[in-house]
RNA sequence: CGGGGAGUAGUUCAGAUGGCUAGAACGCUGCAUUUGGGAUGCAGAGGUCGCAGGUUCAAGUCCUGUCUCCCCGACCA
């Protein structure tokens, strides 16, 4: 397809994006149906999926986001995707956790007598709590936490639900450090609001609850998980939308009613996402590793730890189901893949909408896609701009030269406009970025 | 891991009780026309019917095995 955009130019142009009329029956999740139809990501295994330019777009626009968070809390890093499997054996978790891929000496790198054996790994506590090890000896070095975005492999045994479930995804990791329960608890919360900022920013912040949840193996007290609304979800909980605050069906037990001081039976039980995750780790991986510091009087005390995920690609799918419409994808204009989506209804010979089509490219190209297909018809130009999705659909026809200049169409909410190029970059700003 | 469904052209699909020299639509290639809501005409290219065995004069179709995908459930650090 010809379509253009100063980004990628040189590299692409002509052929980066493409739109599909069909998509299989087999797929039944809106946000795989979409994201496939529109050429968002394609389908290489059950719950694995490559992202094309589109995508691939999207999917850095939330890692971006939550990157400008997520520094204001910790440094980030980047830890192996392969793992030590006897790190998993110090902390018991190689033959209870279900999910792990473990490649057996499967490749070159491993001796015919003596092969290798790795995790892929699902998480990642194994490799940062020894790495902290090396960080970490005195109470002067509190506190300290490390992030990182990674691909976590887990072998679901059944993937679904698009990007909602993968066996591959990308997630964004946190690790906190501290000398006592009181300093990982205040951290903890700022972490958690930052979180609430960050749900904000990319456009789900109303629909996405601080949820009460099971502590799994790691806790006695709970978990913690960022809970969006979407009919499509896994998980059932119970919202309380005065204290914006909500609690996971799991855990809705009479004692949890009166240690919450709740009555789950008052709430609003509807289905959601989880799309962040934190615990409080306490001693659980400290010990193991024997990750220790000496304090001020000179004692040895173990650490206290936290985790904090959010998983970004599970957000992408959450993100385009959550705003879709009958006619295709509705982005939030922070994670859009481009803001502008200029469609040029012309013949060769109308030079007068290539020439002002060519100038609006000029001024917002860097966030603006391009489409100046000269064999397609007008229709299937326009339905490929409501499919994908971006904020802003400019059409530039003989028509819209006759009134003022070029139309706009909102996305979100289909208003339409005539007005000159001047007027489109005071009403709706400039690209998002250059 | 249990239960159900499905694998045929690039894509979406049709091919009852075996007769196929395997089809349609869309897409793709060429030429011409066409540009405000998935255009039109003409001419083309494109397939070991998931894979491996078996039954039969004959297998996309029947049998056995196997792999993969989707849906429901269990699991989900």
């Amino acid at each position: 397809m010809e379509y253009e955009s100063i980004k990628f130019k040189d590299e692409y142009e002509g052929n980066s994006i493409e739109t599909f009329k069909d998509v299989s029956s087999e797929h039944e999740a809106l946000n795989a149906r979409l994201l496939i139809q529109a050429g968002f990501i394609n389908q290489e295994l059950a719950g694995v999926y490559s992202y094309t330019r589109l995508g691939y777009e999207v999917l850095n626009n939330i890692e971006e986001i939550t990157r400008s968070h997520m520094r204001k809390v910790g440094n980030e890093v980047l830890l192996p995707a392969l793992q030590p499997v006897d790190n998993w054996k110090i902390t018991d978790r190689l033959d209870t956790v279900s999910s792990l891929f473990e490649a057996r000496g499967a490749n070159s790198l491993s001796r015919e007598n003596n092969p290798s054996r790795y995790i892929l790994g699902p998480t990642h506590e194994e490799i940062i709590t020894p790495l902290a090890k090396k960080y970490i000896k005195s109470y002067r070095d509190f506190p300290v936490s490390f992030f990182q975005f990674q691909t976590k492999f887990r072998n679901e045994a059944r993937p679904k639900s698009g990007l909602l479930r993968g066996r591959e995804f990308l997630m964004k990791d946190m690790y906190s450090f501290h000398p006592d329960k009181e300093d990982m608890e205040e951290f903890y919360d700022r972490v958690k609001n930052e979180y609430t900022e960050l749900f904000k920013d990319l456009g789900i912040g109303d629909d996405t609850f601080f949820t009460y949840a099971s502590g799994g193996d790691f806790t006695d007290g709970f978990s913690h998980e960022f809970q969006t609304l979407l009919p499509n979800g896994e998980d059932m909980i119970y919202i309380d939308r005065e204290k914006n605050v909500a609690y996971n069906e799991e855990i809705a037990t009479p004692e949890n009613e009166k240690r919450l001081g709740v009555s789950f039976q008052n709430l609003e039980k509807v289905p959601a996402c989880e799309v962040a995750n934190i615990f409080p780790l306490n001693l659980k991986y400290s010990k193991p590793f024997n990750l220790t510091y000496t304090d001020k009087d000179g004692t040895v005390k173990p650490v206290y730890m936290g985790c904090y995920g959010i998983g970004i690609s599970r957000l992408m799918g959450v993100i385009a189901e959550k705003f879709a419409d009958e006619k295709g994808l509705v982005w939030p204009e922070n994670v859009a893949p481009a803001k502008f989506h200029i469609v040029t209804l012309a013949n060769k010979e109308d030079e007068e909408s290539y020439l002002l089509s060519q100038k609006l490219f000029d001024l917002i190209g860097s966030d603006a896609l391009w489409d100046r297909r000269n064999r397609v018809s007008a229709g299937e130009k326009l339905r490929d701009a409501d499919l994908i999705g971006c904020p802003y659909k400019v059409i530039i026809s003989n028509r819209s030269i006759s009134n003022k200049g070029v139309e706009v169409q909102k996305r979100s909410t289909g208003e339409k406009f005539y007005m000159s190029i001047g007027e489109l970059i005071d009403n709706f700003g400039g690209p998002r970025r250059f």
